[in-house]
DNA sequence: AAATACTTTCAGAAAATTTTGAAAATTCAA
DNA sequence: TTGAATTTTCAAAATTTTCTGAAAGTATTT
């Protein structure tokens, strides 16, 4: 690949994040906005980011609020401005571990609780149901373990991430 | 919640299992189509999971595909029968194993090669292309040590899991 | 309290995704 | 081969999701 200019290379990091999110379930908009906030080395308001990604002001606020609930960017009030102001997390540390937080929160947590809930419906009175109840425990239970290992993942400080990152690299 | 008859159950694992799916960008269709196989003791015919789900053949041939590309479910030839039966994989180790390589190499491996990418296209001879290429640095390595610890969780066997999950669950 | 600056909401429009179903392709028995 | 059974494809339709932009809501200044 030949050498690129920043503006470019910017655009592009901002372009991939957004198809690779929406590939994985997460809106378009709300990981461009993301992205180009990471990339930002200032805070940007809501005209900065419409201006900038070319979309309207109810996208730019709906997707605002998105990201702060995935704990991803922050409000800034910066002082004799009225304006509100944005910034990301610029730890990427942080921002994957919140990533695997909020995502262990939204897909694991909805399925251990579907399951406890079926499992309470059904008496284990025929070998029909049994086998039923068999998968369902399965689930269940392969459900809790893998939130129990993100759980103590996620825990664990950064350093021990990092410690066991270079394990890995030097086995 | 009161006794449920098997039948109902069943159709609310399906509801239930098609609905978080969708929430966590897999299609509602594929995600219904695999828990019918999942709960049904016998293999199963296109027609037959049209009836069941009320869906048309070619979205039942489309996703049964799909499911297959997961390594979620297998083709059976019946000695004596011209039509293909599908199956799911019962064990939910192996199901979960599945679902966590597949995501791996779906949400993973393209930002860990679209950051490469990126890394090659830029010099670091400006400051701002120095802060450029550090978030560029840190999403990489973060990336590849996401993809590195899932690939030993993956690597290690069901034992080793099931071990880890007693001593999470007795700590 | 009125005007101004800004944010939020939400109904309808636009875009993206999923589904349908009939036609084309494939498979297999006779 | 032929043709009946079955699977696959794919353009168009249906559905779902996302986006727009103007109106309503809030906060701040004068």
């Amino acid at each position: 690949m030949s050498i690129m200019e920043l503006k470019e290379a910017k655009d592009k990091f901002i372009h991939t994040w957004g198809t690779l999110a929406s590939q994985w379930g997460i809106n378009r908009t709300m990981a461009q906005i993301h992205s180009l906030l990471l990339l930002s080395p200032k805070s940007m308001n809501a005209d900065e980011i419409m201006a900038e990604l070319q979309i309207s002001r109810g996208n730019v606020n709906m997707n605002l609020r998105d990201l702060m609930d995935w704990g991803l960017i922050y409000k800034q009030l910066l002082p004799g401005e009225r304006k509100e102001y944005f910034m990301a997390e610029k730890d990427i540390w942080k921002v994957a571990k919140q990533i695997a937080k909020e995502r262990r929160r939204r897909e694991i947590g909805p399925l251990i609780e579907a399951m406890e809930d079926l499992k309470e419906g059904i008496k284990p009175d025929t070998a029909e149901k049994e086998e039923f109840l068999k998968i369902v425990n399965d689930i269940s239970t392969v459900s809790v373990f893998a939130d129990n290992t993100l759980t103590s993942l996620l825990k664990s400080d950064e350093n021990w991430l990092i410690s066991n990152f270079i394990k890995i690299f030097n086995r």
